[in-house]
RNA sequence: GUGGGUGUAGCUCAGUUUGGAUAGAGCUCUGGAUUGUGGCUCCAGUGGUCGAGGGUUCAAGUCCCUCCACUCACCCCA
């Protein structure tokens, strides 16, 4: 038997309702703050990532999936969004034009990674980037976005860690005095750390190994060595995330895995979702349109999990009510024939509604319905025909009436009244 | 990439320790009890390359080897 390659999930019925519920929610949120939607492509030059993500990140140098296509270009399937927004906002010179800044995409990811619940090969992430605004009201305003959208989706129990990770002008001073005080514990401290101090000594600060947590605890923060430009733009983005009520935690020990973050740094965890406990992350990039041949241009962005995000739904047991529906049995050929237009002319005033494709027992198309879920099945057999009528039958209350054919679709419309008004989104 | 756990019906699992004849249960599904009335109950039935391949043996779901997948942790991140 073949099977789905792995890393790589089917999703079927039952959990792609869930998914749907979330990038519709999302969408309108997204639209309502002002982002348009950016599709893009899937694969990208590779030397995209290497340039934007990072020659020295685990991203580039081990979970990409790179290949040389037939003329030997070297093409990846992109591991991330942020990379392809702004090699779009700079190649179609969206700086020139002031009404598209804020941008979403949504789509799929690939990373070369070991599955395990949360984390799979090819994953989908919602993205969102707004280009063009330095100040903190903007940071604040996209932390803001970020607490009502989960709060939108059904999460609003999340965890916002926030940090600055500086700017061209103090983060290579502070690389430095963190590098000086490592040194110090060198011998002390795991493998991987006494490599990292080297190349890249912020990844310290969030290594787990046990032999590393005393010493990164007494470090230096960066925050204690911000210029006084990053100082300040850090505490106007905490001053207004108290003004908005909207709680977060300082985390000294937050260091993105993408080297082209700048000042503002953050990520959001659910509880109750083991190891991959981040459903977003995102941060500040204001040096990365430039090295990219556009004009100097300040951005900032995120992106959410959307299979984290699913998961923790069905963890809480949040499912997405189902649309509302009805059912038609049909006994007998003439009754199935006159069913046949009946369920066409209701579909065509909106209705949902099925009916069986075989002619078997009235019991056995009722038991479809049940199934469906169905709030009404309309009966239509033989004697109901003679007389040009048809049953209307409440399942949930197992009450039935008879009405005349033709007022049917003005006696569903009011039955469905009470429904549609309890829907928002759909 | 490293380490631990697990793979038996569509789903959840028993059986593997100590090899033995047609591999079981619950749920689901189909039909019946109920000729045109679903959910509850009862009865019956359908459904299995026992993860894959190889080996040992008179005999393998059970023992051995290799591989694959899932899962948890490391790692990393959304």
């Amino acid at each position: 038997m073949i099977k789905a390659i792995r890393g790589f999930k089917d999703i079927l019925p039952s959990e792609a309702c869930i998914w749907q519920y979330v990038e519709t929610i999302s969408q309108k949120i997204l639209r309502d703050y002002g982002f348009s939607e950016l599709r893009l492509p899937i694969i990208e030059d590779t030397s995209l990532f290497v340039r934007s993500i990072g020659q020295d990140t685990d991203i580039v140098s081990k979970e990409m999936y790179t290949f040389p296509d037939r003329k030997n270009h070297s093409l990846t399937l992109r591991p991330e969004g942020t990379a392809s927004v702004v090699r779009a906002f700079v190649e179609h010179k969206m700086y020139a034009r002031d009404q598209y800044k804020k941008f979403y995409y949504l789509g799929p990811m690939f990373r070369y990674e070991r599955p395990q619940a949360g984390r799979s090969r090819q994953f989908h992430q919602i993205g969102a980037e707004i280009f063009g605004l330095a100040e903190a009201s903007v940071d604040a305003e996209l932390l803001i976005l970020v607490y009502d959208l989960f709060s939108k989706i059904g999460l609003p129990s999340i965890t916002l860690s926030l940090n600055s990770v500086g700017c061209p002008a103090c983060r290579p001073p502070y690389k430095k005095i963190l590098q000086e005080y490592l040194q110090k514990d060198h011998a002390t401290l795991c493998l991987d750390c006494q490599q990292r101090s080297e190349k890249n000594p912020l990844r310290v600060l969030d290594c787990k190994n046990d032999d590393c947590q005393d010493i990164i605890s007494r470090a230096p923060t960066i925050l204690e060595h911000l210029c006084p430009t990053c100082q300040h733009h850090q505490q106007e983005v905490e001053r207004l995330l108290k003004l908005s009520n909207a709680p977060y935690q300082i985390n000294h020990r937050l260091v993105r895995g993408l080297d082209y973050y700048t000042r503002t740094a953050f990520e959001v965890t659910f509880a109750g979702l083991g190891a991959q406990n981040a459903i977003a992350g995102g941060g500040r990039y204001d040096n990365l349109v430039e090295e990219f041949g556009g004009p100097p241009t300040p951005a900032i962005g995120f992106a959410l999990g959307l299979e984290r995000v699913v998961l923790a739904l069905q963890g809480q047991g949040t499912i997405p009510p189902p649309s509302p529906s009805i059912f038609l049995a049909a006994l007998g050929e003439k009754a199935r024939e006159k069913a046949f237009l009946l369920l066409r002319s209701l579909r065509q005033k909106g209705f949902c509604i099925q009916m069986s494709y075989q002619d078997s027992s009235l019991k056995s198309q009722l038991k479809q319905a049940n199934q469906q879920g169905a709030q009404f099945t309309l009966i239509l057999g033989e004697n109901e025909l003679n007389n040009q009528r048809i049953i209307i039958k409440d399942m949930e209350h197992a009450s039935q009436e008879e009405v005349a054919l033709e007022d049917i679709s003005e006696v569903l419309k009011n039955k469905f009244l009470p429904f549609l008004a309890k829907r928002e989104i759909f």
